[in-house]
DNA sequence: ACAGTCCGTAAGTTATTACTTACGGTAAGC
DNA sequence: GCTTACCGTAAGTAATAACTTACGGACTGT
């Protein structure tokens, strides 16, 4: 169930910001929280949520320390959501086939 | 921005639940909530939020409503989870070959 | 027409969580 | 050795949201 914690983390607005900061390359805590609404702190608890989720890892650099995303929460998510799409395509198109999409409420008796 | 309340609506174990309930297929709300802990109104709350985030779509029939999923809210997902994957890779492999990878505090110098 | 079934919404309560400030700990530079 | 910079955690607060019961509307069958 690692897809669980990984959704939960990405749920938030301001964490998912903290997580699409890191899509351009490592960042140091500091260099995330510049620029951003919250306090440094905030985005320290953030990071940790996500590390939590699996989706960055951090390596010490001297007093810094850097985040970056990790594929490993990210490959998680996408199995899970592949096990929905499929079926997904089919059940909808069965949908469509009834008549329906779009013009919701119509048993289309007339 | 789609994939955010695509995001905030999974986020929920239920609501995840009440989702992947549609999995095998449409189901009315009184089915769904059928073997579930919470009760029939809060199925019906949940399946609001994941239709406002374009996961699932009903269908009327007689009295009651059938909801399948909807691959559009997936589809938003899943292209946005993409839009990180290479990124992440090629991010994730330059910090293995600097060393690191697993063994999280060594300048690795020694 | 009426009774029964199925569903969505309103109102209210409780638990979760995102945020702040304050503090302590570790590594680098003079 | 001492100061400075960078970061994580603790404690406390406020807002969000998930749940309940109660109610009313829509369709079906007798």
């Amino acid at each position: 169930m690692a897809y669980g914690s990984a959704l939960t983390a990405l749920a938030d607005p301001t964490r998912r910001h903290v997580f699409e900061r890191l899509k351009s390359g490592p960042h140091a805590v500091a260099e995330i929280a510049r620029g951003m609404p919250v306090s440094r702190p905030a985005v320290s608890q953030h990071l940790k949520v996500l590390k939590e989720a699996g989706l960055v890892s951090d390596r010490p650099e001297g007093t810094r320390r850097v985040y970056y995303i990790d594929p490993q929460g990210l490959g998680a998510l996408r199995k899970w959501l592949d096990q929905f799409w499929d079926e997904a395509l089919a059940a909808f198109q069965a949908e469509v086939e009834r008549g329906a999409q779009g013009e919701q409420g119509r048993t289309d008796k007339s």
